[in-house]
DNA sequence: TCATTTCTGTTGTAATTACAACATTATAAA
DNA sequence: TTTATAATGTTGTAATTACAACAGAAATGA
């Protein structure tokens, strides 16, 4: 167990929690750690979730297979990286996702109720991962939520505005930059590369925006009507 | 805040609380209620959000404003409803969207911390708040989550067949029903609802599926090549 | 420097979609 | 039952998009 301290230190589930407090919490949490080797099952579609699973070497996909087999990979974890959190917090509902090590795997397994009960006196840092706990998952929220608002939109137009005005509020200036290229906000977006290129462009000619590679600038007036 | 006790046991946030707890529980998280005359803002965008919100009467509208100026309902918060709970667990970042009043509305603000850090005996039932408030954040990311998948897919076809496939593995079955009707689905999948019905038929027509009303069948073959 | 590779913009075409308008079928109400 | 109303299906057209193919610009590395 000891020899992982390094990755659980820096993992944000125990961001914030003392490296010689961490062994004490793993105790409480009934930690286990699980070996695999490249493209076992770590999770199956279907099971119940009571345990939060964390890469701590290796690789795994996080994969969903649909009515018809076909399967599709939605992330990759690696060291430091939590799954399963959301379905060990909906213990009644069966996880609809399978999670695959795609290397040689070592993963730590914490009971989720240990997690939120809170143990009395001896781990001081409980609270501080729970706090980590539910700030992931908030976050993955937030990011959820934002992109929903862009791709709810029904044009490419509509989409990249929709971005471009988040990130500009975002930063509290018309002028900023983002963290994309073309391609990865092309995916992001769910459109393609060349579409938003040409749309860019046409958006510039009508003076609504400007950009020079990933730095934009939105214009206040529309010059509507 | 006795009279409004009878709400708070249908939240879902004190679901599985004893009524007589629920008031002991209020102190402890330093619950106050403040009341708001329509078209108030209850919460504003950029606001560091440290309480959680539960509407208690009235209804309250979440609402965002774009770069322009443009302001777009996200959602209706009514009797029962949490809201800014995702901001809440992350305090650094402030909150981009507003919360304002539609109606008269009487408010419960509830103090993160309070709801994170669990008191030591007073309420047996604080392990089972937490354990909603969670349940509550994760149940929101596992529908976002879904509707994403659904939503990047590219045509309609893909998106429908998607969202299809989904319900039917999460029925157990080639046959299922499903909860919206066809207006209902295309907002859900932010597709043309006549485009919907078109390529419904298709499906129908090429034998991928059968329909009647809400009620659709999946065919396992699908004679590709 | 030059060569190579990656990234971005541009264009044309075929496919897909939104939208409107209307037909048909269910559902509810009288 | 009949009537009214809502939901769903169908069709044509204009707009939008994906896709492919290519040109130019920028970044990288020798």
């Amino acid at each position: 167990m000891e020899e992982y301290l390094s990755i659980l230190r820096k993992s944000n589930l125990f961001s914030g929690v003392q490296p010689e407090e961490i062994s004490a919490m793993l105790k409480c949490l009934s930690a286990r750690i699980k070996h695999y080797k490249k493209d076992e099952f770590i999770i199956r579609s279907g099971d119940y979730i009571r345990s939060v699973g964390m890469v701590l070497t290796g690789t795994a996909l996080i994969i969903q297979e649909d009515f018809w087999g076909k399967r599709t990979i939605i992330s990759e974890a690696m060291s430091g990286a939590l799954f399963a959190e959301t379905y060990a917090c909906i213990p009644s509902i069966p996880i609809e996702m399978s999670v695959i090590s795609d290397s040689e795997c070592d993963v730590l397994f914490m009971d989720f109720n240990r997690i939120l009960n809170v143990c009395t006196s001896a781990c001081t840092f409980h609270t501080r991962l729970l706090q980590n706990f539910l700030s992931s998952i908030a976050r993955r929220n937030l990011i959820l939520t934002k992109k929903m608002q862009h791709m709810s939109k029904k044009t490419i137009r509509e989409k990249l505005l929709s971005y471009l005005s988040a990130e500009s509020l975002k930063n509290n200036s018309s002028t900023f930059d983002i963290p994309f290229n073309r391609q990865q906000l092309a995916d992001y977006l769910s459109i393609d590369r060349s579409a938003l290129s040409n749309e860019m462009s046409k958006l510039q000619d009508e003076g609504i925006l400007t950009y020079k590679k990933n730095r934009f600038t939105l214009k206040e007036d529309l010059h509507e009507g």
